[in-house]
DNA sequence: TAGATATGTCAATATAACTGACCCAAAATA
DNA sequence: TATTTTGGGTCAGTTATATTGACATATCTA
């Protein structure tokens, strides 16, 4: 059997303090372009998700963000005042919210994402293509863990 | 000139979600035991640095946690009360403090840790070490971007 | 029509961070 | 030695983000 060197238990403490770094580095790098909005990072994720996921309903937004539905209220509020957030009722179900970035909100996002990209633009073009797709691979697996 | 498919925007946006959500799993993870012992994930966060680096000042711990004096007070005021933390006076330099987890501190981490460590282990085991090799470089790229 | 679902909202509270202003003791340095 | 810098502690107030719990409304589904 082979030694499962990197199974180790220092190797597995080391990965969750790398991945609190990375996630910390990562969010905090686009703050200062927030607070000229007067926004934070619970909207940034928001507008993120809702860029990648262009029409999510509420609930679809609440299973990602896992926040309570009083939180996201907050924040759609915030972002549909500031004119960066549409709101369309469903076609099929009207019940249903389908959310998007409208012209303002994409500018937004648009100025955000190019300073957050920095950091990991410049990681992975320091790394070749295997390294990037197996960094991708195990990332997914324990999201889906 | 090779095609950087990997660099495209819509990975690297991939990527920015990806790690909000293995941070967030990650951490979310030993919430329950956290709360048995009336601690958040600021607690777990100092707890966790501490176990690895141990002996780690004040300001060695502030530069690691990237969060003011007066929040961190607040955390290890808690954990000194609970008596999981130690603090030494400097031998060289009496300024300052050495903290450490003493025994029942590290019973706490342990706890949390076998909780925590459950999903990156389930992800390394059914990868290749190759993977891991080089997920674990990617990690270290994006943090000292 | 009865229930389930999707969303919205009021109110109170908790957690974790912040800013700003001070303080002391010890170390470093002019 | 006198002065400045550093490491750490603390008080007070505020902000950001989340929570719990209760309840309301409209719409869909069986």
């Amino acid at each position: 059997m082979r030694d499962l060197l990197y199974l180790k238990d220092d190797q597995i403490k080391d990965f969750i303090e790398q991945i609190f770094y990375a996630y910390r580095e990562t969010y905090s790098d686009p703050r200062k372009i927030l607070k000229k909005y007067s926004l934070g990072t619970a909207h940034h994720r928001a507008i993120h998700i809702i860029e990648r996921h262009k029409g999510i309903t509420i609930s679809g937004l609440l299973n990602k963000l896992k926040i309570t539905k009083q939180s996201l209220n907050r924040v759609l509020r915030d972002l549909i005042k500031n004119k960066s957030v549409l709101i369309k009722k469903g076609e099929i179900d009207s019940r249903q919210r389908h959310i998007f970035l409208n012209e303002k909100g994409q500018k937004l996002f648009d100025e955000i994402f190019l300073e957050q990209k920095k950091r990991i633009y410049n990681a992975l073009k320091n790394s070749d293509s295997d390294s990037v797709i197996k960094f991708k691979n195990v990332l997914s697996k324990i999201i889906n863990e």
